[in-house]
DNA sequence: TAGATCCAAATGATATGATCTTTGAGTGGA
DNA sequence: TCCACTCAAAGATCATATCATTTGGATCTA
């Protein structure tokens, strides 16, 4: 196998990818996202255990942390119930992911982006009056470079500044619960830039606005901050109206197709 | 329904209690809300399989899902790392539970405060688009009824109609992670009636703006909704700003009494 | 026949002991 | 001093066994 030779090249994976348990749960989290299995359907250990050729422990623990997403519901005599949508912890990053990869994936970036919409004007006008001084400045540099990188049609930079700036407004609000969506933020803002959902050069509006927002938060008015933010959200909310206007509603009512059913 | 004898005084344990898991993945997690377990501190298995007197199976599967919340880290030849408070999902609702079970109470009824206010004016305006005609009827009802109670003194009464109004308008708001903001709703309602933040009677305006919203969200008057919920807000906030403002800063120059101290 | 009761299979829950894999720390040589 | 090597600690995985609960169906009684 691999006598540790000294290239090394791949030796990837630091965080939580190799290893069984990583593998069967991202394997399982997708299956249920995707509707590969659907609400109802049973499940049971052994089965798993064949299928996915581990032991009994690695997938125990996969079924807890299914169970505790909110994924599954395992019963005696029964055996290992998929539970459905409603019933999921919607804010887990992971779901998120797996979502975000699964065919609903307008719906949720639709979901946050509404989310999104909600949060981050409030998240400005907290930041107004909960920021650093060098926090502040940071910021309105931000917005600068985002300036420079609009004009000159850099893409890739735009959306890491873009990215980058709503994750400071974010973290500045102080409110920790706000501080985590930002890792959504930042899928959405990527999510967008893939579907080409942004022009090349960024609406001089939309620049401006940003430099607005953190204009005003580093005077410290809440409430302009808030309404610059607002006009962002709104902007960007209509740039991203196509996706769901074409991919609409799939009426989900009567499930036509018995799908997969394995 | 109930075939069973009058006194079966206990019969529990229906979704998650009972058995060694629950118990287990409970008292972690609230040492570790609780700060009893600081971030960088280290555990190993064999000592919690000692202090815990349950198998491995159960310690690592506890492990798992306290991992998944981002509670803890393993890693081998070193053990399992307490991590910070800023990598804990802190939308996950066992979290949240825990957390308003722990010294940082006041902390998590902030944050999920000023949550609502950012999220909830947006899910009234959504719901005023969204809503279907019964749903909207009920809502009317349901202010109505608050009303009545309010007049009444009834408290508890008030506080479920409240908590029922609220759950309702983000049920129409249509976004499903909205929808889960129900329960911290709820859990905010409830702890600021524990706390005795709500006058007897409730306040003529906080009725008539509850009112004000179902009536808007009715005439799907989304801009109009959206206004008076955040009066509806506004009104909340400071209801419970005395709160944070007693427990925020120590302010010892007059100190009562040592408190707590556990 | 209808209904209550009891039994046993199914399946998850827990326990236990062994082995594999990774990795931090110590050790020795250049 | 520094790099390579070795070793052992601790989690990861496996295999097997036993316990406990649930539930469908057989059995018994009125």
């Amino acid at each position: 196998m691999e006598p540790s030779s000294p290239e090394v090249a791949a030796a990837p994976a630091r965080p939580a990818d190799s290893g069984l348990h990583a593998r069967v749960l991202e394997h399982l989290g997708t299956a249920i996202c995707g509707g590969e299995l659907a609400p109802g359907s049973v499940l049971n250990i052994d089965e798993l255990v064949d299928r996915y050729a581990v032991s009994r422990s690695v997938v125990r623990e996969v079924l807890r942390v299914l169970a505790s997403i909110g994924f599954i519901e395992a019963r005696r005599r029964v055996g290992v119930m998929i539970r459905p949508a409603s019933a999921w912890n919607v804010f887990d990053p992971q779901v998120i992911r797996w979502r975000l990869a699964s065919a609903g994936r307008i719906a949720q970036l639709r979901s946050i982006t509404e989310l999104r919409t909600a949060v981050e004007p409030h998240a400005a006008y907290l930041a107004a009056s909960r920021i650093g001084r060098d926090e502040a400045s940071d910021l309105v540099g931000l917005a600068a470079k985002m300036w420079a990188a609009g004009e000159a049609g850099d893409e890739e930079r735009f959306l890491h500044l873009d990215i980058e700036f709503h994750r400071r407004v974010l973290l500045a609000s102080g409110n920790e619960m706000f501080v985590r969506l930002q890792e959504l933020v930042a899928e959405v803002l990527t999510g967008r830039h893939k579907h080409h959902l942004m022009p090349h050069h960024p609406h001089e509006q939309a620049l401006q606005m940003h430099a607005d927002v953190a204009q005003a938060i580093q005077r410290r008015d809440g409430e302009r901050a808030r309404q610059a933010m607002v006009q962002l959200m709104e902007q960007a909310f209509d740039e991203m109206k196509s996706l769901w206007e074409q991919t609409a509603l799939p009426d989900r009512s009567t499930d036509g197709g018995p799908t997969t059913s394995r």
